[in-house]
DNA sequence: CATCTGTTGTGAGTATCCTACTAACGGAGT
DNA sequence: ACTCCGTTAGTAGGATACTCACAACAGATG
């Protein structure tokens, strides 16, 4: 019906997000509209839920055969969603087969070459999870010293301070350097070294986001932009990285030992 | 490339997986490409895998803005896919959260209906998994006896046997109906009680596939297709269901007390 | 019994949008 | 002058949303 469409926006992202599953706006409509009246006829949910009522028969069809609703066979035909436990259950079975597929063939033509980069690369990643993903990445890599350092408290994930003590566990020196109490004290009682002076103008900047330094050859650095976005470079194995690092650590006082 | 294409086509299916998983085929050509080559340009990937050199840009940038790719600020521009195993938690994360958007909403507008149904319904499900979790189910809705029977053993999976077993812990009266030993098998050393005796021709039929009863108001009736595809009706609350199992019950010996 | 009315389920046909695909262009480096 | 890069516009095709028409059927009314 016309104004059951924007009374509720919530429903529209709703809408959206069944979609990105997958699901066609009708389908994802559908469904919803089942779950509104828990059961009925192609007229009760076309009544419901703006999609025309000679559509509803194909797309109840498609749903049921992925298990989304069940049909009683009557006249009229009445329909029955399954609960949403179930539903996400099916959607996320169907989501695991197909990644597996998918990267079932990618996995047999990848090609070795991560791991010794020989080329002279400088990457760019954009995003806070990505730049996270990459930071673990670089140093879980790392096989005698780290150097770690950030302004900004939130830029510590779990994940990235499991694997720094995991790595000072394996014997890596691990220095945190933060002139953010708030950082510093996630590493008080660990076997990390802390320092809290930091190479003076450089990293005061207000943008400046994090600092990864792994052993000799593998560094990233990130920028916070205005509207929170980050945006990181980094590099490994590269003539570039491993300059770029003595470039750093020669400007400042982080001479370590 | 003309012939890239038909050369392998488990690398059509991988694309239709990813396809399936959001992307598009460019996309999905473009990524696939990359982790063929390890890292390359524009021109690079246009030639292993048939995207057009000018469209392989806004592609990656879509891919990079999704995190499933790095780029290099230089001169050509070159690209650098993410590791397998980043690019399945990244697209498990999505997946989730678009999820739980989409039920979130669900849930909010849900009806009560569900548990106490006046209707006389009787509701198809098709598909063996369908018909599983509808099983499952009926079953844990037993306050006091259950009756399962089935002549294959392969409609007893793992989390039907489960949930059997703990139905009867709860102090339900579980009956186990089979010919064949291979299910009565397995409940012989439960506190399940196994019945070998069959209400005669009725289940003897070639196409029977499982029969569950749960209570006085809960039964699932499922046939197995020639091609092995398995149907179900069941009714749940229904005066129709009360019926249905007096009949059954009242037609065979399966008196049990 | 005939007719009328309303509903159901199916099918065909159109419109609209997204994606795949092609072609052209300015610019930078050689 | 030439090649290559990155960008842009514009076209084509396919899937999906949407409308309309129709046969079958049921109940009501005359």
């Amino acid at each position: 019906m016309t104004d059951d469409e924007d009374e509720n926006e919530s429903e529209g992202e709703a809408l959206a997000a069944f979609e990105r599953l997958g699901l066609t706006t009708y389908e994802a409509k559908v469904f919803i509209g089942l779950h509104r009246i828990g059961s009925g006829t192609a007229r009760d949910v076309s009544q419901v839920v703006d999609v025309p009522r000679s559509q509803v028969y194909g797309v109840a069809e498609r749903l049921e055969e992925r298990g989304l609703l069940e049909v009683q066979q009557s006249n009229p035909i009445r329909y029955r969603p399954v609960s949403t436990d179930e539903a996400r259950e099916l959607l996320r079975d169907r989501f695991e087969r197909e990644q597996d597929r998918a990267f079932e063939y990618v996995e047999t033509v990848k090609r070795e070459s991560t791991g010794e980069e020989t080329q002279e690369d400088i990457w760019t990643v954009r995003g806070r999870d990505q730049v996270d993903d990459r930071t673990v990445d670089i140093l879980s890599q790392a096989d005698e010293r780290i150097v770690f350092g950030t302004r900004l408290p939130e830029l510590v994930t779990d994940t990235i301070e499991r694997t720094l003590t995991e790595r000072a566990a394996a014997g890596v020196t691990v220095v945190v350097v933060s002139r953010t109490p708030a950082v510093r004290d996630r590493f008080a009682d660990l076997d990390v070294v802390t320092v809290e002076n930091l190479p003076a103008q450089r990293t005061d900047d207000q943008r400046s986001g994090r600092i990864v330094i792994a052993d000799d050859d593998s560094i990233l650095l990130s920028v916070v932009g205005n509207e929170g976005s980050e945006t990181a470079i980094w590099s490994s194995g590269s003539l570039f990285a491993s300059v770029l690092i003595q470039l750093l650590e020669a400007s400042d006082e982080l001479q370590l030992e």
